[in-house]
RNA sequence: CGCGGAGUAGAGCAACCCGGUAGCUCGUCGGGCUCAUAACCCGGAGGUUGCAGGUUCAAAUCCUGUCUCCGCAA
């Protein structure tokens, strides 16, 4: 089958490295223009660029595709398929209905729940204990296409959102090839999703990164890992701010106020607001780099009874 | 040239403003105590202070340049 490939993140590269080694032909990649990232702007290639180019794939990336822009692209090379895998753009109609077979988009979570940009994120912060990816037949609507295939694995106490990219990826690429293989036998069922039971995500962003020791140990627990590796938690301490990279929770009860420090000898533990206890693994200053939290107490003295987050 | 912080022993920091034998916590090694220990006590090893120049009798410290890392903003 003649396929077109659209995504950008590293999250995109795993499906289109299935498609390159299957007997599908790539006809071409789709992605986001190169942006200035990091402290120096440096241009830079989306991943799934950097991927196609090991191929030889032909590169698209089109700042916009409405008003038939993105339609004349895909007169150029005629899909019959085309993949959308985090691409970051909406693709209008007149697109969508082009190919033969359509689009189909994977998602990174059990749809209808959690639509939209960070899906994997809002599992993960929500303290779920499963997630998933799901292939989906696209219409006009944010990720509200029928369900064709959904693939479903666990999240243990202590994944990080990072760590569920990791597991979600290659599972991505196994949900497209099983969906293609579907699409040419005719043997999809396509399942109509359940609008009562939809949820919508947006993006991320640094603003949500503060955590509030007033609420429970495991929501915040949750909001450390959920948030790992971007944006990732904080606190503050003595005005700077402290990143919060990785936690456990600890069998420790204090009836200390929320965000006080009850143990600071070679581990940091922190009082939540429900009672419960959370230890701080890993830690960054403000300017320093990251350390485990053993390190971080051997040369920043933090007194018991300390106030994190003022 | 967006704003700012930091490079000192294996790790994390101090000393820098005001130049004068580089210190602390942890780890490591040896010894002691103990039924025992990740606990405690005693002792030791381990540094051309990121790099390159400059000023000076003398530079971790002051000046200039350079490399690297990081927080914010995007």
């Amino acid at each position: 089958m003649k396929i077109a490939f659209m995504g950008t993140p590293d999250f995109s590269v795993d499906c289109l490295k299935a498609l390159s080694e299957s007997r599908h032909e790539v006809v071409g990649v789709f992605c986001q223009p190169d942006k200035p990232v990091g402290r120096k702007q440096e241009l830079k290639m989306p991943d799934v660029k950097v991927e196609a180019l090991k191929h030889g794939y032909r590169i698209f990336q089109p700042k916009t595709l409405r008003n038939g822009a993105g339609v004349e692209l895909l007169k150029e090379i005629q899909p019959d398929l085309v993949v959308v895998v985090a691409y970051g753009k909406i693709l209008p109609p007149d697109f969508l209905a082009f190919p033969k077979y359509g689009c189909i988009n994977i998602h990174a979570s059990i749809l209808p729940k959690y639509r939209g940009a960070s899906p994997i994120h809002w599992a993960v912060i929500n303290g779920d204990e499963e997630t998933g990816v799901t292939s989906m037949q696209m219409d006009e609507g944010l990720d509200t296409g029928d369900i064709l295939l959904v693939k479903k694995i666990p999240i243990d106490i202590n994944d990080t959102t990072e760590l569920m990219y990791e597991k979600l990826a290659p599972l991505g690429a196994e949900v497209l090839l099983e969906t293609i293989d579907l699409i040419e036998k005719g043997e999809l069922h396509p399942i109509q999703q359940d609008e009562s039971k939809a949820t919508c995500v947006g993006l991320l962003s640094k603003q949500l990164s503060a955590v509030d020791w007033n609420d429970t140990a495991l929501n915040i627990h949750n909001k450390i890992r959920g948030l790992y590796s971007w944006p990732g938690a904080s606190t503050t301490l003595n005005g700077k701010i402290l990143k919060l990279h990785a936690s456990s929770l600890s069998d420790k009860k204090g009836h200390n106020k929320p965000g006080e420090v009850v143990e600071s000898d070679s581990r940091l533990i922190v009082c939540c607001g429900d009672n419960q206890c959370l230890e701080l693994l890993t830690v960054q200053l403000e300017g320093k780099k990251r350390m485990n939290a053993g390190d971080f107490l051997n040369g920043c003295k933090i007194e018991k009874g300390t106030l994190l987050g003022n």
